[in-house]
DNA sequence: CGATCCATGTAAGTTGTTACATGATTCG
DNA sequence: CGAATCATGTAACAACTTACATGGATCG
């Protein structure tokens, strides 16, 4: 699956294994993630398979860097991977859902304390998506036009983000009022 | 992780490899799941560092089982677990979003195709949570009145499934309108 | 009489995490 | 002058998946 996601992420133009990384960390954050180390291993490992080459360039300021780029099989095997019909749902894996549901022995301000703290940091989660990700896609947008097709599935993208974060600060409050009153 | 979540299915009573995997697969699905391998693997390593203990059961008809059982270092474990605090909400992983992300080659049909299956998942999970596994909540808590408290734990749990999953649905209806104007 | 349930595991492989390692440049 | 950024990786370990293996009992 992180196979895909850098296969995804250079099929636009050829980056480096930091590009890569950010990407990971940044746009791709809430959809999937991976080490640095990781990210390295599958390059190898798609280079070995022929899905990418790689060349290094000299840089006279910076570290020199290693610059890959996606191969037609590559690309055939990425288009391939989106084209498939998905019969199953996402499994969730959820460490709060795990403590909630095994907490019936610890005492009330704990359970509180962790489901408020949860809040505060779901809540940020879901601004951030309300501005910094709206902004960053409208501006990639509108500097280059040829991501209007591109930038419509970002927004979508964006916009589960959004929705799930609402549903989740949602159930938050709905959760400690009710362990307030009846736990 | 796992080792939590079984930890915690130990924790009312002991119970078999297989049972905790039907537990794996029914109530706790939709927040943690693992396969029998490693389940039964690690079962195995608690045993090895105290946690719980095992002991064989014969039986005439069914075929003899191994009966799991937590110790008081285990329960201490999973106490101290579930208290610790949370400073980092829940990485997902979602390949769908995976390949929204990248489908701007893909034509409209696939796109529009792979939305609606989704849609039909998701939309039979969300009755799922809303039929079968509150019936199951409450038909327990009926019949043990020792379980009230978890039976709100639980119901709390089940209710962060149905409002993922009405979002997810209003996320997909959204996608569909939108990929179908302006893809 | 075939499918499903009960019941437990091993082996091999893949994926993902944590820790370690290096070193120049730029920014405050 | 210290922190952050750019840039790339290795090593060891932990977690998870897939495939394989067995075999009786019960249900439709």
């Amino acid at each position: 699956m992180l196979k895909y996601v850098l296969l995804g992420g250079l099929s636009k133009q050829p980056v480096t294994g930091y590009q890569l990384k950010q990407f990971v960390d940044g746009s791709s954050r809430h959809f999937w993630h991976a080490q640095t180390s990781q990210i390295y291993r599958t390059l190898n490992a798609l280079e070995t398979a022929g899905l990418l080459t790689s060349e290094i360039q000299e840089q006279d300021v910076r570290p020199d860097r290693r610059i890959y780029q996606i191969t037609a099989a590559g690309q055939a095997d990425l288009q391939a991977w989106l084209a498939e019909p998905m019969t199953e749902i996402a499994p969730t894996k959820d460490a709060l859902l795990v403590r909630i549901f095994f907490s019936a022995q610890l005492d009330k301000a704990t359970v509180l304390t962790q489901l408020r703290l949860q809040r505060s940091l779901h809540q940020r989660q879901l601004n951030l998506y309300q501005n910094e990700i709206a902004d960053l896609i409208s501006t990639q947008v509108q500097q280059n036009s040829a991501l209007k097709r591109d930038g419509l599935l970002w927004e979508i993208t964006r916009r589960n983000g959004e929705l799930a974060e609402e549903a989740y600060v949602r159930w938050l409050d709905e959760a400690i009022e009710r362990i307030e009153i009846e736990f």
